[in-house]
DNA sequence: AGTTAGCACTCTAAAACATCGAGTGCTAAA
DNA sequence: TTTAGCACTCGATGTTTTAGAGTGCTAACT
């Protein structure tokens, strides 16, 4: 679509001014915004071939106009200027994630909070997960007679923990017992491999131990199944009520979307690099009314996880991507320091 | 104050009905809902009398009544019946509480998830916490090449982890040190003790070693610290945003009151076994428009923690009621034999 | 004395109608 | 090609009307 510098322009102050105001705007208001001098009789001109394009709609013939999503895709794609977080936007997202830096479950639930906050939309973000992550290490510890917690950490960078019980006294020579087989024989093994049917024939070669110890074997598949999928942190929902698009029904639909953490994780990891969906261009009927910008996260140059921001369709795109782009930048940095180390 | 056993009647209708509808009930409808032959201008005059002792009131001349605080209250001390569960809901519960049995953190997360499902209303917890608990074992999890998880267990019951770095690689050695020298001199102590000035002193004691191991006392403060305090978990919040009651501004007052963690944890621990608490009697302004039903749980037969339902002052009290005590029973079940097994 | 039918009265919610004004599209002149 | 001018459109806002649910009171009834 090949539009005149003026076309240009002002559909660029139209979208702006929507997106500020949150109004249609008209002829007048474009006017005054533009940096060359022209009459609102002329805008009006160009606003209608605007409209005609589809780049531009109106919710009656005489109110304002107010971008449609192809228009808002003409100005995320060509109108747009990359904006920059400013010192003090990062300042203070750097300190919130360094505050969690070395646990991915809890920098991800920051890097959540810290978008959520930052563009004051529903934010998410998926932990580095995958069922091609391998079992690094798996670990046990006592927390009281009968219970102890297994710590599985994979080479995805995640760790998750899990508590379980038996109905005798555990002592330290049979977790040490535990902890070599297991390391033994699941260090190295691809998560996905972890199935009920490896559990059991790893049941076996403990001999008698494996029924005092099922219960242990249960939580290690249970930790080892959940740190397979990558999960979901959500934050912010509640910053949706107050949007006025979503009036009424449209929040719970939004709300009900949010809640199924499968189709997020779907959603999140199904392109690359940054990506912005706007309304229908997710696909998904539920969030026919609102926007989606992605970025992926890499981990030492390899998509790793996602992070989003779901919110209405009016929305400052240029702020949004950029505060998406420097918090999956520093993630990835991050996430590739602490698996560096290894 | 006395009633006519026939007033009282009335008012349990008046009551149950409009908790039912949500719109003031008319001298008809109750009439249909007494279980003695009476014509609605008799119950015209017994409502007048009940609207003049303050237990009901009319939005207007012309309209019908609905319960005002004081109606609510005497409804709550004398009319209601107590309901139980039935043995469908105690057996959904069941099921999601034994599947986090053993993990005090995750165990109260399922509570109040059980509970904001079951009231369709908020649902707050309270871990057991409390500075009066003691420092039961420090565990040390090597989780990467340079970074280790300390675990900490108090007697309370919670269980708490967080992940620390250091600059230079972790050997079981230093672990084992570290380990041996930290539960020494921290198995046994009030949780509240553990202050900035003690870790001060603990890292004298450990000599070179403290040098390297900042990071790690660091993280053994921070998670007595967080420990100490009772932490609460919400769930449910948007449940609050479906009722009608709420509409509007009404929403933001009590979702910032829910945010604020620590109000929450005072109004949770301020009284003992169930307390209902309607519209003003909260003492909160945030809360006036809503109702709280707090149920205390007990530890081996001592106050440990608390679980809460917040919700519009227009609730079935006598399902709330039920709900509640039902899953503060089935916790401090669930948190003494986990304690008991020491 | 307590209960009930009957009725006038009250007050809101909903519908119908009137008005205002922002903003358009078109025309004709510059 | 641009712009001033103007008739026209259509939602937002405010007002009036209407309908109906529910009350309170009175007077008759048991």
């Amino acid at each position: 679509m090949d539009l005149s510098i003026r076309k240009q322009k002002i559909l660029k102050a139209a979208v702006e001014l929507y997106v500020q105001s949150g109004m249609p705007v008209g002829s007048r208001a474009i006017c005054e915004a533009l940096d060359f001098p022209v009459s609102s009789a002329t805008v009006r001109n160009e606003l209608s071939d605007l409209s005609e394009l589809g780049l531009l709609e109106q919710p009656h013939t005489s109110a304002g106009r107010l971008p449609s999503a192809r228009g808002y895709r003409f100005y995320v794609d060509h109108l747009m200027k990359k904006r920059l977080l400013s010192g003090e936007e990062r300042r203070v997202i750097d300190s919130l994630l360094l505050s969690s830096a070395y646990d991915p479950e809890k920098l991800l639930t920051s890097v959540s909070k810290a978008l959520a906050a930052l563009t004051r939309c529903a934010a998410v973000s998926t932990t580095p997960g995958g069922n091609a992550a391998v079992i690094r290490a798996v670990q046990f510890v006592q927390t009281s007679r009968r219970t102890a917690m297994v710590v599985l950490i994979s080479s995805a960078g995640t760790m998750k923990t899990r508590v379980f019980h038996c109905d005798f006294d555990i002592t330290p020579e049979i977790l040490r017992v535990f902890f070599r087989t297991l390391n033994e024989k699941l260090v190295g093994r691809v998560l996905a491999d972890i199935t009920p049917a490896l559990i059991q024939g790893l049941a076996a070669s403990l001999g008698e131990m494996a029924i005092l110890m099922s219960s242990a074997l249960m939580a290690v598949l249970d930790v080892a199944r959940e740190s397979a999928e990558a999960d979901v942190c959500l934050m912010g929902e509640s910053n949706l009520l107050f949007c006025p698009e979503y009036e009424g029904s449209g929040v719970r639909r939004i709300l009900d979307f949010l809640s199924r953490p499968e189709e997020l994780t779907r959603l999140l990891l199904e392109g690359t690099g940054t990506r912005v969906l706007i309304g229908r261009e997710s696909r998904r009927p539920e969030l026919y009314a609102s926007s989606v910008v992605i970025s992926r996260y890499a981990i030492a140059g390899r998509d790793a996880g996602a992070i989003a921001v779901i919110g209405p369709i009016r929305q400052d795109y240029g702020r949004v991507i950029a505060g998406i782009e420097y918090l999956a930048g520093s993630v990835g940095t991050m996430l590739t320091e602490l698996l560096d180390a290894e």
